[in-house]
DNA sequence: AACTTTTACAACCGCAAGCAT
DNA sequence: GATGCTTGCGGTTGTAAAAGT
């Protein structure tokens, strides 16, 4: 399939957005609803790409979002659609109202995650850890590594899922 | 108080699906 | 059917804030 890249990068703003930039962001979806992300930031003068814009809107400013802390009924349930449909953040999202995919997929990755493994439960079969795989959840601390840099290249994806603990970062 | 490490989450990137031509 | 474009998704990264030493 063809690809192009989603926006001219050297005319884009990248990181934090700014208050200016959101209301500029909400004026117009307000104005002409959403979609159409491609053309938006021209059309709402802003200097980002549309995903930018859209993952904004998404995520932070649309106005249905709950924000806020995790119910227990909320924690149960994103458990439990897990385990039925794996990280499919989109289709647990839907079950969730005022939550985003994104918003699920931190939650997950930071608390319920570690509270899984924890509990001595495989956050990715859901199931009961081996004997090894508690043993390295219980003792991360001997495992020789946590730094991202060795994570992120290669087989650190694979690795990182069989490993238990908090995605180690370093600031 | 200063410095280091860890946590939490907003935002980015690359890929693939879906639609139009 | 092939190609190109846009949108949406999931994984990953950057960094501010909090916690620890």
């Amino acid at each position: 399939m063809g690809r192009s890249p989603c926006c001219e990068k050297a005319h884009t703003n990248k990181g934090a957005w700014t208050r200016e930039e959101d209301e500029r962001l909400v004026a117009h979806v307000r104005a002409h609803g959403e979609g159409c992300w491609r053309s938006l930031p021209s059309a709402a003068g802003l200097l980002r790409c549309g995903k930018s814009c859209r993952l904004r809107w998404i995520n932070y400013l649309r106005p249905d979002l709950k924000r806020g802390n995790f119910s227990r009924d909320e924690d149960e349930l994103i458990v439990k659609l897990h385990s039925l449909l794996g990280n499919k953040w989109s289709l647990i999202a839907a079950r969730l109202p005022g939550r985003t995919d994104n918003e699920i997929k931190n939650y997950w990755n930071t608390h319920i995650r570690r509270k899984l493994l924890g509990r001595g439960i495989d956050p990715v079969t859901h199931r009961p850890l081996t004997d090894a795989a508690t043993a390295a959840a219980a003792g991360r601390h001997l495992l020789p590594l946590q730094h991202p840099q060795s994570e992120r290249s290669g087989d650190g994806v694979q690795l990182r899922q069989q490993l238990p603990g908090p995605q180690g970062r370093h600031a």
